[in-house]
Formats: C-alpha cells, structure tokens, sequence
RNA sequence: GCCCGGGUGGCGGAAUAGGUAGACGCAAGGGACUUAAAAUCCCUCGGGACUUUAAUCCCGUGCCGGUUCGACUCCGGCCUCGGGCACCA
C-alpha cells in the first residue's frame, strides 16, 4: 500500500532550510495584517485570462459604500471567498472581482444632512469600506475594483441606452407614480408611509409623469422559460420570480358599446367558462372610454378624481373599500345580446390586462361584494357537484363544477367549457386568445441627482434625441450644492443648457438619472472588461460569464436579479456574450440575527465586525460566521460562539507549537524522502490505522460538504479532524511504529490545514509556512481521499431485533453473511432481546446492520 | 386565498442513497493546575425508570395515520412558524 495517491506539494522544505521556531501565543492582529500586505505585493489573487484552465468565477453581490461594514456584508463575503478559494485549490483560473454600488439616494441624504457633496460622502466610504473588506483577508483581484459613480462605468451604460433606444427597446410614456409634491420628486413604493412621504410628510399624489421604460416585457418569455434551466437556484427565488412574471393565460372578449356603434369595450378574463353569467362590465377610473365618452357626466369625473388621490401603496389598496359609479352606458352580451350596465370600479387596475372586466359576481368574490353593495343582479352559470357548497346569499362560488343556463355549453365542466368557449368565441369573432403579465415595462427614471444621467436631449423643432456616441460620457458634475431637497440638476443650466445634434439650435438634456439598479444590471460582465476604455465589454467578458457562484441576499430576489437577467440577455443580443443566463449558481445567504431579530441600526443590536476583528482576528469571525449555521439559514450572533473559534484556532495554533519539533518534523521529512510512501500500513497496529481511516473519512466528507457549500459541516470535519489528531499525539507510540505515528501525524495535519485554509486563510497560511511547506496554501492542491486509508480491517456492525437497536459486535470487514448471521445470533445481548421467540427473518446490510425480525 | 421553505436536547445545529438520532460547537455542572483569577486540560451533559457500582430497560426528531425488517428521512392528512404573490380579472 502506498501513499502516493494522496497529493502532496511537490517539495516539502527547501533544500538545508529548516522550519522556524513558533511563538507560543496565536495573536492573529499581528499574522493578518502581514499577511494581507503579502497577498496583495505578490498579487496572488489577480484573475487572468488562461484558456488553458477550467475558469471559474466567483461573486459577491458588491456593496453599497455606506460607510462601514457590517455582519451581512462579513457573511456574505466569507461564503463567497471561502468558496472562491476552494475553487481555486481545485485547480482552477478562479476571478473573484469587488466593486461598489455607488450611486443612491443615501449620498443624497448625507448631502442635505451634512452639507457633504455625494461624489465626496461616496469616495470617502469607498476608502473606509475598502480597507475593512481587506481587514477580512478576502481573495479579491482588487486591480478590477469598480465604482459605478465613476464615469468611465456609466459612461457605456449610457452608450448602451443609446443602442437600445435605437432598437426601440427604450421608451418614454406616462405613468402613474408617488408624487411627493415638497420635494418634487417620484418616490418608490416603499418609501411612501401612510400615504405620506417618508421624509417630508406631505401627502403623496397619483401623478402622471413622462418617465423612460425599458421593454423587459418583449424578453418575458425567455426570462420565464429560462428560469427552468437555472438548477444551480433554489425553488424558492425561482418561484419568487415566476410569481413577479404572474403569466396569466386568457381570452379577450368584445363587447359592443350600446347607441355607439363605433365603440367597443375589450375585457381580459381567464375565465371564460362563466360568459353567461356577466351581469355588468367593471372599468378602470383610468380607463381611455371616461376620456371619449364620459367628459359631460362631471359626478362621474369627480369619482375619478377622487380615485387618483388614493396612494398606490400595497395598505391602502388593501384596506380600500369597494366603491363605483354607475356610467350609464350599456354593452351588448357578445352572445346573449342582453344589454349590460358599465361601472367604473375603484378595484380595477388600469395597468394590469385591459383595464376592464366582465363581472361574474355569482362566481367572483370582489364582483360579488360589488354587486350587493350596488344592488346589481346575481346569475349563477356553474352548479357544484355538491349543492350545498354553493351558497349565494353569502359569498360567491369561486370553485369548478357544471355549466348551466349557458345555452349550447350546458353539462360540460368548468374546464372543458372553458376551451369550447374559447373556440367559439374565436370562431363568431367575438374574442381572441391572449396572455397577460403581472410583469411590466421598468421604468428607470428617476429624478435624482445622484445617478446617471440619461442621455437624451429635448429639442423644441427636432424632438427627444440621443446624445451623440462621441459626446459621451454625459458627466454627472460632482460639485454642487443642494438647495433643499430636489435635484441639484434641475437648476444647473451648466449641465442641462446644450445644442440640438441635428439642428444645433439651443436644446435641454434631460436631467432625470437612471435607477441605481441599471448599473448593477451589468456590473458582473465589466468585472472582465474593466479596463477597456474602447468599449463596453469585450472578449474577455465571454471567457468569464457566466458567474459560476453568485452569493447575496435574498432581498433581491425580483428587482436585482430579474434585472439582470434581462440585462445579460440583452447584452447577449448586441454580442457582447454568449450565453443566456447571467448567474449559473446563486447562494442566498440567510440573515444575521441577534437576540432573534435581524441585526440593524434602528433595533440598536448591531455588532461591529472591526472590533470583533480587532480582538479575535479576521479567521475567528470568519470561522465562527460560517461555522453557526448552514450559509442559507439565518444565523445567530453569538459573541461566546465566537470565542469558541477563537479558541478552536487557539488550539489549532498551540498544535503545531507542541508537536513541531517533536513529530511533525520527523513526519515531514519522511514524507520528503519518500521513505514514507514505502510505508506498508496493513503492518500498522489497529490504533494507527484506525485513525487513519477516520481523517480520511473526515476528509471525504469535507469534500462532500464543500461541493454543496455547506460551510458549516466542513468546519466541524476540520474541529473532529483536529481533536483526533491530538488524541493520536497523546498517545503513547512503540518504537518500531514511530514512523507510521509521525507521518500520519504530518499528514493529517496538512490535509487539515489545506482544508481550513480557505475559510481561515491567515492562520492556515503563516503554519504552513512555519511547518516549512513551499508555495502558498491557497495554491496547494485540494487534498485527495485514499481510498485504500477508507478501506478497514475490522468494522462495527450494529445488530438490530424489530428494528431497535441491541448490540453492536465488532467483526472482519470481508466477513461472509452466513458467518455475521452465527455470531449475530451468538451474541449474549441479541440472545436475551429475542428470548425464545420465533425468528422470522433476518436481514444483513453488509458493513451496516443486521436486523433480526422475531 | 394561492405558491415556496422550515419544525430535531438548555441553545446553534449534524445525520451523503431509508440503516447506531443528537456529530461539531455554545452554555451549564464537576474536577485538575494556580496563593487567586484568567487561560488551558480532563469528565458529565435529551427525558424517564431501576441500581451500591457496572450495567440494563422504557420514551423521544411538531401532531395523527400509512409504507417498510427498519422512518428525522418516503407517502397521506393536520397543527405551527417564516417567506413570496395578490382587489391580477
């Protein structure tokens, strides 16, 4: 048997060069830094192009630059790195870039707060937030950082707009937006509290604004359809994604506008088997007929206007009450030809189908409610198998069953009528089968200043223009002064003041910017190309995409990542790349709790990674933040867990200061002479051997673990490693056996360190230097399992009677079935557990169980 | 309402293909070393019964049932926590 499979650094010790002395005490705040500063002379982590070598590329979602790091950011840095290093230990070109999402309304705030202009608050983070980054002792190819405030970023995405818009792909329209009317400005979503601006508690208004939009919607299908082949993503964001796409197949259907021939009313519906029993058409407030057919009715404008002044927020829309008005105007049933009331429903949503429904309120909640409260009438087209489940004085039916009163369809089930309906329908003219989305196009306006300026110009005679390729990049000024809270860019005349490109006459830059999250859209891709300043990207981008392992927060399950996607395959088709998927794995790392909560500012239960990094150094925080739970679990912080690393490494430390001289050195120096690979280990006493097969089982395991990213368990395979091999250390060794003893003591204790080395890459790289091993450990090979180590003389068979478990016997691994079933029944325990009764069966697992039926 | 995840000791968690449940760590308790403390090292540590000890037995992975020689693991139903979507027609 021979050592040789396993894969050792070519050389062990310089020739005549013996290894140092170690100091006794581990003190991480003085290895680290040093370290680091190797690292990065040496530029050990600088990613290049070699086609030679499986590439792999790794992520990290990059930072926004708030001005300090904290636990999240260390979670979610330490997975990616751990991984990262892994990869590159493997044997792989690994790039694992770092950049900063610089651009964002916090600047902004900082700006008006502090009177700091956003380019300096922002760079000035960037300086702090990097050198905490590198406290961490992560393995980035730092030459690549990226800031996207700096134009040589926004620049190509502006030059891109520009492509896009020349492919239609980019467009202005109205939409209807948050309107905080102090501060002049859109605000999103989630910045509206209670109806009022989260800042300037004004009430907001449901404004129409002229914004751009980007058609994602034409790359709907593709970003649906290749959800499927993502199978390095969990179900859950997938699932996430498609709910956000919200497919809906359906039928529009036509209804003719009574006493207005010309007129028509299309309504969207998917269900199409309850046509018999509309008794009312719902509109929008917003819908274009109030525009054309109801200006005299001035109650009917005064509900619409009332409608506009509800906000858009998920509460409000929530909690609103039902409420309509009658139109007086009458459709004509596209097959009954009864005539039918219209009504404007505060319940519909322009944006979303048609901005109009037929209402079934027999078979719909919401019409239902409707009806009752307008007195509106009731016809029931589906009968349920059991006809108590159908009861119309209290609540709409909403489930399947038989038609009836539906003429021609009666009898048919709910699905089978649903098809019919649909042929029919086609067939008369009277409806065409459509597909709708929740999905709609971005909108990317935004009328901030601290962003990219969109690269349009208005001109009175000429109309909306890009900005010529050549007058690119449009600069954001970085000097200005904010007088309250609008853009500064709306009053700067410096910047919005140009000519006409077509008709050099004086025109007007638009002076929105883009929404931050176009620049994280392409980020991943210019990591290759960053210092191309010919061109967007190039192909060094198609060497490296996909990103093989993204990690980040499941925050941006939707924006950021569909984002992106969309990107990429927009990028693809100006052949920029050549795939389709811009992140073949994704790993959302879970939260970082304390106390049960999630960590942040408002709760006041951060804890500041610097100082835990000041006392316990980096490979502590890193090993304890990795070791608490599996990485896409949320974790809990624990400071006495973090001293449980600290001391784990401590004893990682005081190994080599106890054993170095002792064992290891001799170990090591068999292992050089090769003497050890003439080692014949079946001559090895049980103890030697045994332990030998356990690291290596260990070792399988981390292997296993390393290859799903369960951080954890690697960790704990290193602990056990460790504890076994100061088990074997302490035990007493014959002299005849000494040179098993040292080599497997040397052996063991490089495979451990080349297995935490990618999690505590300091501590692992200063003891492999100190035990005299060449090379880097972060360029050491990922050490192999030994198979013949695995195989085992003896083994322990657990002996089970009906399944419970009696004895364990401890026999020859290459035992016949017949022999384990005669000491089995031999065995004092498994006689007394089955006394006298009758044995039925018996089944043998060879190396596992035997399980005696009786 | 629909759709995804989870539920295992005092705690974080482990158990690869259905085969010894609780690895590894934290906390706790006891002991060694020390004038003392810290640090370090050793032992105990799911619940219960019985016992002088060694041992032995019973129960136990949210609940109920099923498949199986055998279930934390697979299947059906329920409870519960977390997350996503939603007046979406």
């Amino acid at each position: 048997m021979v050592l040789g499979c396993l894969s050792y650094p070519n050389k062990f010790y310089r020739k005549n060069e013996k290894p140092a002395m170690i100091e006794e005490q581990y003190d991480p705040s003085i290895i680290e830094v040093k370290i680091q500063k190797c690292w990065e002379e040496k530029e050990l982590f600088s990613g290049m192009e070699e086609l030679s070598k499986e590439k792999f590329y790794c992520l990290s979602m990059f930072p926004y630059p708030s001005g300090h790091l904290h636990m999240g950011h260390v979670r979610n840095y330490a997975i990616a790195d751990a991984i990262a290093r892994y990869q590159r230990m493997l044997g792989k070109n690994v790039l694992q870039p770092i950049g900063w999402d610089a651009f964002g309304l916090p600047a902004e705030n900082a700006a008006i707060q502090h009177g700091i202009a956003p380019a300096v608050w922002t760079r000035k983070n960037i300086e702090v937030m990097r050198n905490q980054l590198k406290s961490l002792g992560l393995a980035y190819d730092w030459k690549r950082e990226i800031a996207t405030c700096d134009p040589d970023y926004y620049g190509w995405e502006q030059w891109f707009f520009i492509q896009l818009y020349k492919k239609g792909l980019v467009y202005q329209k109205e939409a209807l937006v948050n309107w905080d009317p102090i501060e002049q400005t859109v605000l999103a979503n989630e910045q509206v509290e209670d109806g009022r601006g989260w800042r300037s508690g004004a009430l907001i208004e449901r404004r129409k604004i002229t914004q751009w939009f980007l058609k994602i919607t034409d790359y709907v299908e593709e970003l649906l359809r290749d959800l499927d082949s993502l199978e390095g993503w969990s179900e859950r964001v997938k699932t996430i994604q498609r709910n956000w796409i919200g497919k809906s197949q359906g039928v529009e259907i036509i209804f003719e506008v009574a006493n207005h021939s010309d007129e028509k009313l299309k309504i969207y519906t998917t269900l199409p088997d309850t046509l018999w029993g509309v008794t009312y058409l719902a509109i929008a407030p917003e819908h274009p007929i109030v525009e054309t057919l109801l200006k005299q009715r001035t109650d009917v404008l005064k509900f619409v206007e009332e409608c506009k002044q509800i906000p858009i927020t998920e509460e409000a829309i929530a909690t609103l009450e039902k409420k309509g008005i009658d139109t007086g105007l009458q459709v004509i049933h596209p097959v009954t030809k009864a005539a039918l009331p219209v009504w404007i429903a505060n319940f519909v949503i322009m944006e979303y189908g048609l901005g109009a429904v037929m209402a079934v309120p027999a078979h719909d909640q919401r019409d239902y409610e409707f009806a009752k409260k307008y007195n509106l009438p009731l016809k029931q087209v589906i009968a349920p198998e059991d006809a108590t489940a159908c009861d119309l004085t209290k609540k709409a039916y909403t489930g399947v069953g038989t038609l009836i009163h539906s003429a021609q369809f009666n009898g048919l089930s709910s699905l089978e009528a649903r098809k019919k309906i649909i042929v029919f329908l086609e067939k008369e003219k009277k409806g065409v089968v459509s597909t709708h989305y929740h999905l709609r196009d971005w909108g990317v306006s935004r009328q901030r200043y601290w962003g990219t300026p969109i690269p349009m110009i208005y001109c009175d005679a000429c109309g909306v223009l890009p900005v010529p390729e050549e007058d690119l990049p449009v600069v954001l000024p970085e000097e200005v002064s904010f007088q309250g809270v609008a853009s500064p860019l709306k009053t700067m005349p410096a910047f919005y003041e140009t000519t006409c490109p077509s008709c050099l006459k004086p025109a007007k830059r638009e002076t929105d910017t883009l929404d931050t999250f176009v620049e994280s859209s392409w980020y991943y891709a210019r990591f290759a190309s960053y210092n191309q300043d010919q061109a967007m990207l190039d192909d060094r981008a198609k060497y490296w995409t996909p990103v093989d392992q993204y990690v980040g927060g499941i925050e941006h399950a939707v924006l950021h990542l569909l984002y992106a996607r969309f990107f990429h395959k927009l990028l693809r088709d100006e052949g920029f790349l050549n795939c389709d998927e811009p992140f073949l794995r994704l790993l959302n790392q879970g939260f970082v709790l304390k106390d049960g909560v999630k960590m942040s500012k408002s709760k006041g239960n951060t804890v500041d990674p610097k100082l835990m990094i000041e006392k316990y150094g980096a490979d502590a925080v890193r090993v304890f933040i990795l070791f608490a739970a599996p990485p896409e679990q949320s974790m809990e912080w624990s400071d006495a867990g973090l001293e449980g690393a600290h001391r784990f490494l401590k004893r990682l430390w005081s190994f080599v200061f106890q054993y170095a001289d002792k064992f290891l050195k001799h170990g090591n120096m068999l292992l050089k002479t090769q003497r050890a690979s003439l080692l014949e280990w079946e001559n090895a006493s049980g103890n030697l051997s045994q332990t030998r097969r356990e690291l290596h089982q260990i070792l399988q395991q981390a292997r296993y673990d390393f290859e799903r990213s369960q951080l954890n368990t690697v960790i704990s395979a290193c602990m056990k490693m460790l504890n076994l091999l100061y088990k074997l250390a302490e035990t007493p060794v014959l002299e005849k056996e000494l040179d098993f003893f040292n080599v497997l003591l040397a052996e063991g204790f490089n495979i451990l360190l080349r297995l935490l080395s990618p999690i505590a890459p300091h501590i692992t790289h200063y003891l492999w230097k100190k035990l005299g091993y060449e090379s880097w450990i972060c360029d050491a090979k990922w050490p192999k399992v030994n198979r013949d180590a695995l195989k085992a003389v003896m083994q322990t068979i657990v002996i089970q009677v009906n399944g419970k478990m009696r004895s364990k016997i401890e026999v020859q691994a290459d035992l016949e079935k017949e022999m384990l079933e005669k000491i089995a029944l031999e065995d004092e325990k498994v006689k007394s557990a089955i006394e006298n009764k009758e044995i039925k069966k018996i089944i043998i697992v060879p190396g596992r169980i035997i399980n005696i039926v009786v």
